[in-house]
DNA sequence: TGCTATAGTATACAAAAAGATACTAAAGGA
DNA sequence: TCCTTTAGTATCTTTTTGTATACTATAGCA
C-alpha cells in the first residue's frame, strides 16, 4: 500500500469527516435511518439551519448521503446514508472507540502529572 | 457501544488528525521512525516552520509523538511516534485506503454523469 | 571576522469555517 | 385574517486556521 507522504490519501477521507457537525450527522443517520431536515435539526441542539444545510450539501456532494425532496407544502426533505456512504461506518466506529479511550487516557495522564508534582 | 450523537467521541479522534499537515507528519514518522525537525521540514515542502512547530506541539500535547531535545549547538531535536500514538495507525491506514478508493469513486461518478448528459 | 546550520519565536496578515440573525413561500388551521 | 410549520437563502460578524516574513542564539568553519 502507498503511504508516502507525497501521495497521502488520508485527507480524502478526513475532508469528508471534518466539520463540526458531520460526524454527528453521520452517526445519527447510520443509527436512525432516514430522517427529515427538521428531525436532524432537533436532534442537534446548537446547530444553525445554515450550518446543517451546508454540511448536508457537502455530504451529498460526496455521495455519502442522499437527499429526497417531496413536492409538498410545507416542504418535506428526507436524508439518508447511501449504500456507498455505509463504507465509512467502520472508520467512524474505529474513531469513536479510539476517541472514547483517548478521553480516558488524558484523564489518566493528568492524574499521573498531579501525583508527580 | 455508545454512539448517540449526544456523546459522540469521534471528534476526540478527529481533532487529533485534523490539521493540514498532521496526517502527513504522522504517516511519515510511522514509516520512517525517529526524525529531526529539519528532516521533517525538508520532507514537507511548503510547510512553514511555525506550522510545523505548532502541529508537532499539538501532537505532543496529545501524547501521540515524543520530543527529545539534545543540548547541543546548533540544536538537535528528535521526534517520534509514541507507543500510544501507534494505536492510531489502523485508523490512519483505514482512512488512507478509503480515501484512495474514494478518489476513484469520484472519477467514476463524473464519467457516469457525462454519459447521461 | 563573517558565514552557515538548527530549532525555533514574534508579528502581521489572509483565508476559511462557524455563528447570529433576519428573511422567504405557501398550505392548513384557529 | 393571522399564525404556524418546513426547508431553506442572504448577510454580516466572529473565530479559527494557515501563510509570510523577519528575527533569535551559538558552535564550528574558512
Amino acid at each position: 500500500m502507498e503511504k508516502k507522504p507525497e501521495n497521502c490519501r488520508v485527507e480524502n477521507a478526513l475532508g469528508i469527516l471534518v466539520g463540526k457537525w458531520k460526524p454527528i450527522i453521520l452517526l445519527y443517520l447510520l443509527q436512525e435511518g432516514t430522517k427529515r431536515f427538521s428531525e436532524l435539526k432537533r436532534s442537534m441542539p446548537g446547530i444553525t439551519q445554515k450550518m446543517l444545510t451546508k454540511q448536508l450539501r457537502e455530504l451529498e456532494e460526496e455521495d455519502i448521503i442522499e437527499r429526497v425532496v417531496y413536492p409538498q407544502v410545507p416542504p418535506k426533505v428526507e436524508y439518508s446514508i447511501t449504500e456507498y456512504g455505509r463504507s465509512l461506518e467502520p472508520i467512524l466506529e474505529a474513531m469513536h472507540e479510539w476517541g472514547t479511550n483517548h478521553a480516558l487516557h488524558k484523564v489518566t495522564k493528568e492524574k499521573d502529572q498531579q501525583k508527580s508534582s
